[in-house]
Parts: structure tokens; sequence; C-alpha cells
DNA sequence: ACCATCTACGACGTTACGTAGTAGATGCTA
DNA sequence: TAGCATCTACTACGTAACGTCGTAGATGGT
């Protein structure tokens, strides 16, 4: 049955920025490092890239550890995981999920429905 | 690739109860009809009814023809097929698309997996 | 012609987000 | 240890979306 909850909201410009600056990190990174590579394309505020890690953090999506008298932030899951739960959402809102699946991959590509062949296969191997 | 566009903001509660109203008519609503049915569980105005329709007719999620002076609405699409949509930009917001996938099928339910190798036997059979 | 009804449009409060400033805590350094 | 550079915490403001509704004027049937 579908999922009363609310859909998560969609991150907003600059907090998709900063997640993908996080995402791309192979370490928790601070508000100043991620502000230096944003500030290379944009003109913004350190306060502004402190604020929006600070509010990631409150929605859950960041988790930070001190370092001296900062803060490192990374995110707390991979963008994989974020996009395969927003799919998930996105399929508890939909009424009959037969129909909603068969749209779905009636509209993704050849090579996605490959991808998804080989991954039902796998879970198949491991569960089934 | 991951696309560049802004994700679509989920719908608002009224809006949903809104929209759920419509997809499960057989025919297109007038105002009225949608502002009945939804007070029969709470009080709303009229015009209430009225703003949130026009605004979903303007997100082009509901598509209005005139019946005397009225309008009548209905969804401009299915439930399924915005699901779907909703799966699909979730998707393409991943980084990894093959991640995402496997996370996404490891997380959906054995039912739900079945489904799914029912809809891409259907798809091969139809396009492969 | 009248009355019920419908639309168009504007309005207000709340919340999310982009954006940034200020004040005060903190820690290295001379 | 005094001071400077840096970091955080907190506050704030503008915009846009959405829930919510009112008013005014158009419209159509009897």
């Amino acid at each position: 049955m579908a999922s009363d909850e609310k859909a998560p909201r969609p991150l907003g410009d600059l907090e998709r920025l900063v997640m993908e600056q996080l995402w791309a990190a192979p370490a928790a990174l601070t508000v100043r490092e991620v502000h230096e590579q944003l500030a290379t394309t944009r003109e913004l505020a350190y306060t502004t890239v402190m604020t929006v890690l600070d509010r990631l953090a409150k929605k859950r999506l960041t988790e930070r550890e001190r370092d001296g008298k900062a803060w490192r932030y990374r995110a707390a899951a991979p963008r994989e995981e974020l996009a395969a739960d927003l799919m998930r959402d996105a399929l508890d809102r939909a009424g009959d999920r037969r129909e909603a699946l068969v749209r779905f991959v009636g509209q993704v590509s050849e090579e996605e429905a490959a991808l998804l062949r080989e991954a039902l296969s796998r879970l198949e191997a491991r569960e089934g």
C-alpha cells in the first residue's frame, strides 16, 4: 500500500553541490575545504557553506566529527544509496506497483534494463 | 550522466490528496466534486480546492475542460506514470547507475523483485 | 431579471533554502 | 601569555512553494 509519509524534499541547488563535493571526496571535509572547492566556480561566503553543511547535518544527510576546533563533514550515505531511497519512495507512492514498475522499465534505456537484469540475477544468486 | 535539471518538487499534502481524488475518479471532476469528497474528511474552503486544482494545472499535472461555466479536471497522467517518472529522476541523479540499481533492487521486497523481473521479460519479449 | 454558482485574482502565514553578517569561542604562535 | 587568525553558533533577510481563504465579478439556468 502507498506510504503516507511525506516524500523527502529534493536537495536545493546549493545543497546538491555541497553533497557532490562530499561524495567526491575520499575523506571528510572541513567547511573551508568545501568552500574552497565551490569558490573556484562561484562567489560564495564561507558562512553560507557552513550554514548549508549544518542544515544537511540536521537532515541527517551528512555526519560530522571534530578536528581541532573545526568540524569535518562527510556524506551520511553514498550518492547511489540516496538515489535508491528516492526510487523506493517514488515506488511507494505509486498506486499499482506492478504498473509503476512496468512503466519504469519501459522508460529506462536498454543499457539500464541490462543493469537491472544483472542486479536482479545477483540478488537471486545471493538470496534466492 | 547525471541530469542537471532540478528534481521536481514532491506534491504538497493537499495537492497529493487532490490528485488522489482525480486518479481515483473514472472521469474528470469539477472543483465542487473534489471539494465535496475532501470535505467528508476535513474542513476546507471551496476556493482552497479551486486554487490547488489551478496550481496543479499550471504544473501540468492536471488538465481541464469546460463543462458549462465550470471546469472539469483530470489527472494529466496516471499515478503510476508519475511514480515511474520520479524513479527515473532519482536514477538520473545517481552517480553510478549500476550501483544505484543494485541498491534499489537490494531494498525492494521479494514480490517487487518478481514484478520487476516480469516487467523486464515483457519488455524483452516486446523489444528484444 | 435574479439568484445560485463558478472563476479569477489577490492575499497572508509558514517553511525551505540561498545567502550572509556578527559575536564570541578556540587554538596556534611569537 | 597575549594576540591574531580561524572556526562555530546564532540570527537574519529575501524568494518561492504551498495551504488557506476572501472578494469581486462573470455566467448560466429558471
